[in-house]
DNA sequence: CTCGACTCCTGCTGGC
DNA sequence: TGCCAGCAGGAGTCGA
């Protein structure tokens, strides 16, 4: 589920939930994420005020009062799962199983973390050094701020002899895309996901940049409209996967060509052994 | 340095 | 119906 805007739809359901609150009780029941969790972490989370939160990249920053930010990675499978305090929910018993840590706020909500695969995260970073964390080092940039500019990702890309598709999922060239809007944004700007990303600069990233926005955007739009004040429990991706164009889609006519014999519909071919789709005809070559 | 392959882990789907 | 191969939104690590 999570590439930049569910997980920004994520942290603005935890916002709404928990900033101002205490954290009443924590449990971490599992602590063997990607990386075991910090030992102090139960510690820390008990009794904290929860002070504010960000997003950076796929990465959540929730800040606790004593200096202390935690930093949460879904992985590939995380979600969070929030309910009131005794609800008898059947998803959310469910999903117990995988919950590895649970928070209990002073107004009676509980918020758990789930993740089945295990290949989320969470630690520790003073706040003050969040950005220095190994973690978030070498990350490229937000690639909805102003500062990421054609030009921007033309440097980056430059000498790059790698396909773009892999380029773009390069978090040191632009800090938060995955898979499927890589997939999309391509589309959108007509490259072919296999162009050596050197070769995509100029009027290609010209091109580039403003769909990568324009895609994120909108789907942040559509999953704050479904999730809005709270993380959805079963983890769905509010509806922007209605609005995908090709990922998903193989074998589908394409939504801006015409049909056969003029294209072919939407193809999957995997490279670096994920799954890419594209439209042949509008990205060839 | 840069790149692709491999790896971690569980759950679900689709084909036989 | 049951079983099993293949695939899944990520990303660090390793060897070439």
């Amino acid at each position: 589920m999570p590439e930049l805007p569910e997980v920004e739809t994520v942290m603005r359901g935890l916002r709404a939930r928990l900033q101002g609150r205490l954290i009443q009780r924590a449990e971490v029941r599992r602590p063997d994420l990607r990386w075991p969790m910090p030992a102090g972490l139960q510690g820390r989370l008990t009794g904290a005020a929860v002070l504010g939160f960000r997003r950076r990249a796929k990465y959540i920053l929730m800040r606790l009062d004593g200096g202390d930010s935690v930093l949460l990675h879904l992985g590939m499978s995380g979600r969070m799962l929030i309910r009131r305090r005794g609800a008898n929910d059947p998803e959310a018993a469910g999903s117990v199983l995988h919950e590895h840590v649970e928070m209990e706020t002073d107004d009676g909500w509980l918020v758990g973390f789930v993740d089945p695969r295990r290949f989320g995260s969470i630690d520790l970073v003073r706040t003050e050094a969040e950005d220095t964390h190994r973690l978030l080092a070498g990350l490229g940039p937000e690639p909805l701020d102003d500062a990421f500019t054609p030009a921007v990702l033309s440097s980056a890309l430059a000498g790059r002899r790698t396909p773009i598709k892999a380029a773009l999922l390069d978090q040191r060239v632009v800090a938060g895309l995955g898979n499927i809007y890589v997939c999309e944004a391509l589309f959108r700007a007509g490259i072919a996901p296999t162009r050596l990303a050197s070769d995509v600069a100029g009027a290609q990233a010209a091109r580039l940049v403003p769909e990568i926005k324009a895609t994120l955007e909108e789907a942040i739009a559509a999953g704050g409209s479904s999730l809005r004040d709270y993380v959805q429990p079963d983890g769905e991706l509010g509806y922007f996967q209605h609005a995908w164009r090709v990922y998903g889609r193989e074998g589908e006519a394409c939504p801006a060509c015409p049909g056969p014999p003029i294209c072919p519909g939407i193809q999957r071919v995997v490279q670096s052994g994920r799954s890419t789709f594209l439209c042949p005809r509008l990205q060839a070559g």
